[in-house]
DNA sequence: CTCCATCGTTGGAGCGCTCCAACAGGCGCG
DNA sequence: CGCGCCTGTTGGAGCGCTCCAACGATGGAG
């Protein structure tokens, strides 16, 4: 029934019609006991109701699909120790692999399930030689939105960040680099956020506090964006008239008329494409030299920026 | 390991600690093997990329941590051969039973599958005695949406529909019926779709080709809405001065305030929650008689509906 | 002091597979 | 005709657990 080729074709045949009349169905526990592998990776989604992660994952996917490899989902509800049980139930399950997409994790409990089983993580940098990595260039990203802005003639150019989540210091990192690179060092102002758009309403209400507004905000993602451009509209500012925003993601949500978003766009399906590739040769070629890939991402320009008011 | 009352307190403790020392990590397999059932239930999401389906997902999540059960995730692919292959995982994973999200299979192989394991079906209605099934009144939230509309004076009402997706049939029917109960059944327009925004921008070109634009359209979600809305403003048409629309599953796309979609909203996490209730009352009771539950949406009235152009 | 119930502990069968050694049979070659 | 080789087939051990019968120790009742 796995296709051995010591076995000829009349009794294949014979055996298989037996096994639907009898409507056999494999029992992969049994199966996964004996062989000591199981053709399956375990996945660690971040959380479900952003977008992002299910582009990354549209790509894990299909890697799988190629490589023959079953996938299994699990999240953990957005807080460490749901995460910290889902990847205790994949080890229980022996999973062949494990693909972290945007863990929030601490490195030491990555690293220490490394020793077990091949894991990738996508989406957070990590400093170990025993998982391997895709991420995106954050720096350049920043670097591109910083430009962007200054290029329009901003100066005063703000950036709300994504506190705790995966990329966020990155990008708060890349924000303040690239500001200090256009000589804008004084002009930093991080506002602490998370990755949602009420952290994006609580920012803006932050910004207005303030005895001078921005004439330009890099918010941490798209739903960030969202929610600040929602405050500031209902506070009678225009976007990009008095305020230009920039998200960062590219999630449809930037791409409706609607919002009409600047943002950064990164090559999701690739990065978890490439994520499976980077897996399966750790466990299928037994490579242990560690793999760092860093995808780069790529400005998408659109209504929501502009020159700063004169 | 697993609590048994007839272990001394002293030994106990003593296998902990041997365990904890040699990091000892029990195998799901083999216990599962031996035990025949694995407290792991499979559930299969229609999609990823609709948030939609994660809120439904958190409802699921807590039911299952709350009886002690694990969830393994899959999705098809939107497709329904890849939905084949994720619940054929899942039975040779031999889960104790399975939460179908929205599934696109058709009944006959949902009802084949629920002759070996448990199943229940989350927002898709299924006449089976073998399922169990959680679906949102469909009519109800139709009535909603058409009465409000008439309510405000609205009489030419267009349908974009959702095509083959959940519930997108009964929601269908649901509104051709209520045109009809407000003696508007002549005015009855659907224009085929599908849940998706593109599907949108395609409706608003074929309305725009009518003779006459409807005053109001009822959409089939909040992406259809936000595309039709999209492509509407593209020409000139103001929402809601020249057209009212309204959306359907109250996602955080109609919440923003540049969306500001009126909606239908439904109790997600509810009907996850009242899933997986439903399903432990199979695995561990062994009720027989089907449970078809359904759940009462709600109207949220926001800015994208108002009376019609004079 | 014996008997029996209770509380823990131990050992072995068996869950449904894979893997591999052993074997059967057919064929070509010397 | 015997030998070795190749292609298939068969049987049995073992994967890491659970479940349960059997067993030992302890203590209270008669």
């Amino acid at each position: 029934m796995r296709g051995s080729p010591k076995v000829s074709e009349e009794r294949r045949a014979r055996v298989l019609e037996a096994a639907a009349r009898l409507s056999y169905r494999p029992n992969a526990m049994a199966r996964g006991l004996a062989s000591r592998h199981t053709r399956t990776v375990g996945v660690l989604l971040n959380e479900l109701h952003n977008p992002f992660y299910a582009e990354i994952m549209d790509g894990i996917e299909e890697g799988a699909a190629e490589h023959g490899y079953r996938v299994l989902i699990g999240t953990g509800g957005r807080r460490p120790p749901g995460e910290r049980a889902t990847l205790e139930t994949f080890l229980e399950l022996r999973t062949d692999g494990l693909v972290l997409v945007g863990p929030r994790l601490p490195t030491q409990a990555i690293v220490a399930v490394a020793e077990t089983t091949p894991v990738v993580v996508v989406a957070r940098s990590i400093r170990s030689s025993l998982v391997d990595s895709i991420t995106n260039d954050e720096h350049v990203g920043a670097r591109l939105v910083v430009g962007h802005l200054v290029d329009l003639g901003h100066r005063l150019i703000a950036h709300v960040d994504g506190g705790s989540g995966a990329g966020a210091r990155a990008r708060r990192a890349g924000y303040q680099q690239a500001m200090r690179e256009h000589g804008l060092g004084r002009y930093v102002h991080v506002v602490p956020g998370d990755y949602t758009d009420s952290a994006g309403v609580r920012a803006a209400v932050r910004l207005l506090e303030l005895p001078r507004l921005p004439t330009a905000v890099f918010a941490a993602n798209d739903f960030v964006a969202a929610g600040l451009i929602d405050r500031l509209e209902e506070e009678g500012i225009r976007v990009p008239a008095d305020v230009s925003v920039v998200g960062y993601d590219n999630t449809y949500l930037a791409a409706l008329r609607h919002m009409s978003l600047t943002t950064i766009n990164q090559p999701r399906p690739d990065m978890g494409r490439r994520a499976f590739e980077v897996l399966v040769e750790r466990m299928e070629s037994g490579r242990v030299v560690p793999v760092h890939a860093r995808v780069t991402p790529s400005l998408v320009v659109r209504g929501s920026t502009g020159p700063p008011p004169a």
